[in-house]
DNA sequence: ATTAGACCCTGATCGC
DNA sequence: TGCGATCAGGGTCTAA
């Protein structure tokens, strides 16, 4: 479910059950998920406090009073799912363990929180709070989109010799990161710009147009709960509904929103792209 | 340094 | 109902 407002959703969903509160109990299922997990990751974990949880892209780190950092990226079909908490007014019982559990903090005060994952595309790591910026993950990611250091001048300056289309330039962290496939079409509907240009043949005054676009289509995402494809849940059980606002991904043959257009789907380095091909040129 | 393609893994869905 | 092909919101690694 990990494009950047999915994984915003997930952490303020997880914050009620693990920030102040102290992690009893870890439990690992399994020595990998994409890699073998962190040395000692169970006993590293049992008796530390969260401090804070917080978000970088698409990771979440919970900060740790011993001075660690607990990196979680879900990969393609990691969710993370809380259970005994109050949500409202009703309690949410712990489910029965579901195959592809591969950890579980079991918090003090009874909540837990389950990290799921089919695909195992995800991962986890732990590293020293301090020294976070270095890890191998995190180095060389681009600026946050809703970061001071993302603006104009950078895109334009970042974009300007890429020979590649400006759908896989978008994709490409190290330029901006969190967007992912959905929200990179979606941003290219808005701007009105082909997925398939090259990114550096595209005016100037048009790149410089994605930056507002970007942080308006993650915000409103953001707001709607970030989007549930095929049925996948917050970590609370939640649906996300920014699905029913897409104009264009997975929306192949539909009539595009603005001209009623059919709606294409072409593949671009392996992934799906949608688009218009009458409002995108 | 950039870029295209293979690859990682499991499960749901679609056409036959 | 069964079976194979295809697809899926991620990213890394290799070779050119």
């Amino acid at each position: 479910m990990p494009e950047l407002p999915e994984v915003e959703t997930v952490r303020r969903g997880l914050a009620p059950a693990m920030e102040g509160v102290r992690i009893a109990r870890a439990q690992v299922n399994r020595p990998d998920l994409r890699w073998p997990l962190p040395e000692r990751m169970a006993e590293r974990l049992t008796g530390t406090k969260v401090e804070r949880l917080r978000r970088r892209s698409k990771y979440i780190l919970a900060d740790l009073d011993s001075g660690e950092s607990l990196l979680i990226h879900l990969g393609m079909s990691g969710r993370m799912m809380v259970s005994g908490v109050m949500l409202g007014e009703f309690h949410l019982d712990h489910p029965a363990p579901l195959k592809h559990d591969h950890v579980v903090l079991h918090m003090e005060g009874g909540a837990r929180v389950t990290f799921n994952d089919a695909r195992r595309f995800g991962a986890m790591d732990l590293v020293r709070t301090d020294r976070e910026a270095a890890h191998w993950l995190l180095a060389g990611l681009g600026p946050e989109p809703f970061g001071n250091d993302f603006h104009e001048d950078y895109l334009i300056e970042a974009l300007k010799r890429r020979a590649t289309p400006i759908k896989s330039a978008l994709l490409d962290q190290h330029v901006v990161a969190g967007l992912g496939n959905i929200y990179v079409c979606e941003v290219l509907h808005r701007a009105k710009i082909d997925p398939r240009r090259q990114a550096k043949r595209i005016a100037t005054k048009r790149i410089a147009s994605l930056v507002p676009i970007i942080r308006e289509v993650l915000s409103e995402a953001i707001a709607a709960g970030g989007s549930s494809l095929r049925d996948h849940r917050q970590a609370d059980g939640e649906l996300g509904y920014f699905q029913h606002s897409f104009h264009v991904y997975d929306r192949e043959d539909a009539p595009c929103t603005a001209c009623g257009t059919t709606i294409r789907r072409i593949v671009q380095a392996g992934r799906s792209t949608f688009f218009c091909p009458t409002c995108q040129k």
